[in-house]
DNA sequence: GCTCGATGTTGACAGTGGTAAGATTCACGC
DNA sequence: GCGTGAATCTTACCACTGTCAACATCGAGC
């Protein structure tokens, strides 16, 4: 049996891997090039093979985080009939994603990837995430017809943004770090800003 | 001329503004304890008479951005008659604070001091600054009186903070770069969850 | 004026990202 | 079948980081 290869065969996606199992069990900023090839059970110069630089790793994570992501959202999208709570849903779907995998989202987020022309696929990721939310707020109209589209969606990001920060972080207190605890208070603060009109 | 005293005198309140600039000037994350120590000028163990540890540092740096935030808040709080805007200009005054000092925002926020018990004057400072958004929230009450106070504050909180990370990590686009950017798209993003209620 | 604690320095250690040079193996043309 | 070049992986370095231990220097109070 050949127990160990020379060639690893697949360590591009065993690395990706690796770097999100590392991040879910330690931290997001325990996730080094050389202890993700550890854990690969391969020498910390291989990743360089496969990924120009630690951020190109990063980069990598936060693409499949971004496809979770978007998928949620849209999934959300698909499941609901009224404008207005298919809105509220993908934003709670949202936040759910971000205390569900925390550590994802942080690289998701992380600086070093804020600027993601560089990585085109993570771009087209990201993008079609943001494309769920943007869709729901067109579909509902936040706001009177008066104020234009993109503050709203801005808006609308922030909020639920925020929100999954701030939890993640644990500045919201520990009932919203579970995933039911998230998805309860993010629809509270959801409504807390719709409730006036209602 | 005695050039370099072999004692620094104020080595403590040196090493915080040393810190300062480098995150301004470099950005958070090149703020490291060596380098910290030699733009002030001392040894890179010197530190450690000072502080136990990175964190503790960060923490002190954070600390005093969590005093220049909540001096700006209540600034605005003291300002306006009206509790609505009042409210309105405290949450521009938070994304403003942020986009103008980003790098300490950042750190403000960065994940190893997301605790602040072991730091009893971070803290508060860190209290005394989300105090007053609180009181803003609380005077304008924000949402019908069904919704109770703690969510408006966390989705009032949310709302902004989430305006600020998106912000600075360029997100939203360049014109929201600017201090006066920010204040002008936050304040539309803040009237959007208004508007349908004028 | 001496001593002791506070403050500073030098030197070491393990860990990191990154590069260079060499070993191994795969794929493909003959 | 077989060689040869490219892809992959390894070992060995470099500079940098946080942290600690040992030692040097100074100031404040007895």
């Amino acid at each position: 049996m050949p127990s160990k290869p020379y060639h690893h065969g697949d360590l591009r996606r065993a690395l990706i891997e690796a770097a999100v199992e590392i991040a879910r069990e330690h931290g997001a900023d325990e996730v080094s090039l050389r202890r993700v090839a550890r854990h690969a059970g391969v020498s910390h110069a291989a990743p360089y093979h496969h990924f120009p630089d630690r951020t190109a790793l990063i980069a990598a994570v936060a693409e499949v985080g971004f496809r979770a992501l978007a998928n949620d959202v849209s999934a959300v999208e698909r499941s609901i009939e009224s404008p207005r709570e298919r809105l509220h849903e993908a934003g709670v779907a949202y936040v759910v994603f971000a205390v569900s995998n925390p550590e994802q989202f942080r690289l998701m987020f992380s600086r070093e990837i804020a600027d993601s022309t560089p990585y085109p696929d993570l771009h087209a990721a990201a993008a079609d995430a943001r494309a769920g939310l943007e869709r729901a707020v067109a579909a509902s109209r936040l706001g009177s017809g008066t104020t234009s589209e993109p503050i709203d969606v801005a808006a609308a990001w922030a909020l639920v943004h925020g929100l999954a920060t701030l939890i993640i972080d644990g500045q919201l207190g520990n009932e919203a770090a579970s995933p039911e605890g998230a998805a309860a208070l993010s629809r509270a603060a959801i409504h807390a800003f719709w409730s006036q009109r209602s």
